[in-house]
DNA sequence: CATGAATGAGGCTTCATTCAT
DNA sequence: TATGAATGAAGCCTCATTCAT
């Protein structure tokens, strides 16, 4: 039968190689190398090089969604909410530096196209929810809602690429940026 | 001498493929066809494939941060530098979305590394001094200063986006959350 | 003990995927699928892909050879002897296309080697039996013998063909153009 | 610029290692040893390993069909004429033992598919008014002209293969078996 | 006997770079 | 300077075969 855990083994095999090197400059023969396989073997688990990618990329972004956005308790405030995900967001960004950088790469590369991204739309309902709820209620500037929605995100991505370099402890501060920003 | 402008059709070449499909899913042929000239005549301007990805990235980062980084007429406050600064990244970015594109894609691949970066500390003098000055003066928050030149930048980058996927005419809104964020 | 027909489903998978796709063009892990069985399987029956495409041909030649060359009764002429071998092998071949095809494919690969051959030497005697009686009695043309083997084997195979392409219902007629070309 | 005459080295090496070998035996590699190139040579000339079969195939089937199927001298008659195609296919073979090998071995291989065949329709008008002429004035017997067709190419298919084998200078009455066959 | 996951050699193809013209 | 044919290393992927279960 197939062993266990194969699969993640090629994953974190290509996530370490792929932010070492770049995607293109990282062979399937190189990753089967590091996890301890036969190149072949590879191909029992994806049906090609771009099928890893999209498959590694899938499985890290639904990792990163499943932590920023599950329903919140009722109890919280909008900002609290917001700072509880950003937090938690954070934190899992400075603890998975590979998978940030990764998804960061891929986002902007050819192998995302639309197709890809419109797999998450499920996730980002709570954000939006917040976001939409949050300037109705004139919690937050009066902007267009998707562009709330990249400053979060972006603004998260920058300030994991600060922390993972400082090695700073630091958070409320940097969160106080984004929020002053965007809140009315 | 080198013909007139051969070495802008390649840069323009190059730019226009590289964002299309990728920096190695790029070749040099291909480069060479699209600018209307011979494979080996590439190899008289630039030593190799990363040294044209070089100094086509050296090229652009250096387009954008003359404009962006002009020495401020004395009279000018902080706060209506930064949005002048600001604005003029904006509209840079909105009209050359191909060097915008590919100068992200760079930044984050393996073909960046510091010794590239290293090139233009010279350019970000006068925005370092800017936001020194404002820290000082209590018109910036008190938050290190690097992590204020990373926000600045990756909110312009956030906003090029967002401008240039929904062709918005808006523009001092979007400068309002940056300078909210940071400002004392 | 090996189960009941599992060899024949190999021979019936094998055979159906190298007319369609080629010999070298069907995996054993293709035919493993076809047949319904596991891989691994099939090296259970055969040696190695080679042993399998051998004892197939072997087994397709022997059944038209023992149909065609199955001994006479006494009372046939010679004319009458081959009218009934060829009508034999004719309606053999249009009810099996498949394996007709796959006999001429190998017969002028490189798999088909002087030794496979030799295998049917036996078979061939009453055909050549046939051949050499009828010159000897000048019913045929005095030709090398083996040159009308040939003919009449080449022949068949043409009118196989010719039928199998356009369904006829004749076949006198085109037995006559053999013997009237043969015949003394 | 391109080399005069790698076309056809290319062309002679494949010929001669895919008779050997069979062409799923013949890598493109081996090819460019035999012919003295560098592998990736090849694909200057030829788009891949399909198109170099199908190219290899249709210049030897026209040079083959450009011998038999030239226009007659008027003052020919059909048997004549018939003989005089017979005589140029059969001495071409013996001269081209791959050639003829290779035709034969892609005619009946997946690598043949409609489409290729449909190019020599041209080439065969020749033989086709004769054969339908024939039949007309009753000179040959009353059959479909593409088994009449049919059976002037298989019988001189075979009879290569046998001058090819016993070295035989006889010509004629092999031809005669075709014509008697045949005629009316 | 039967399975099918695993292996890794080998095939097809691409492409950065060179060099003779 | 400019050309583009030629090179051959290297990448992706397939598949015959093995072996632990």
């Amino acid at each position: 039968m197939k062993e266990d855990n194969k699969e993640k083994r090629i994953f974190d095999a290509a996530l370490k190689l792929f932010v070492e090197n770049g995607i293109d400059n990282t062979s399937i023969s190189l990753i089967s190398k590091e996890a301890g396989i036969a190149t072949g073997t590879i191909y029992l688990y994806f049906d090609n090089k771009v099928d890893l990618i999209n498959k590694l990329y899938i499985s890290i972004k639904k990792e990163i969604l499943e932590i920023i956005c599950t329903e919140p308790t009722e109890s919280m405030l909008s900002y609290d909410l917001l700072e509880k995900l950003w937090m938690d967001g954070v934190e899992w960004g400075v603890n998975n530096p590979c998978a940030y950088r990764f998804m960061m790469q891929t986002e902007i590369s050819p192998y995302c196209n639309e197709e890809l991204s419109a797999q998450f739309a499920n996730y980002m309902k709570v954000l939006t929810k917040l976001v939409l709820g949050s300037i109705e209620s004139k919690k937050f500037k009066d902007l267009p809602p998707e562009y709330i929605l990249e400053t979060i995100w972006t603004h998260l991505i920058c300030t994991i690429g600060y922390i993972a370099k400082t090695k700073t402890r630091e958070r409320k501060i940097f969160f106080q940026t984004l929020l002053d920003g965007i809140k009315y």
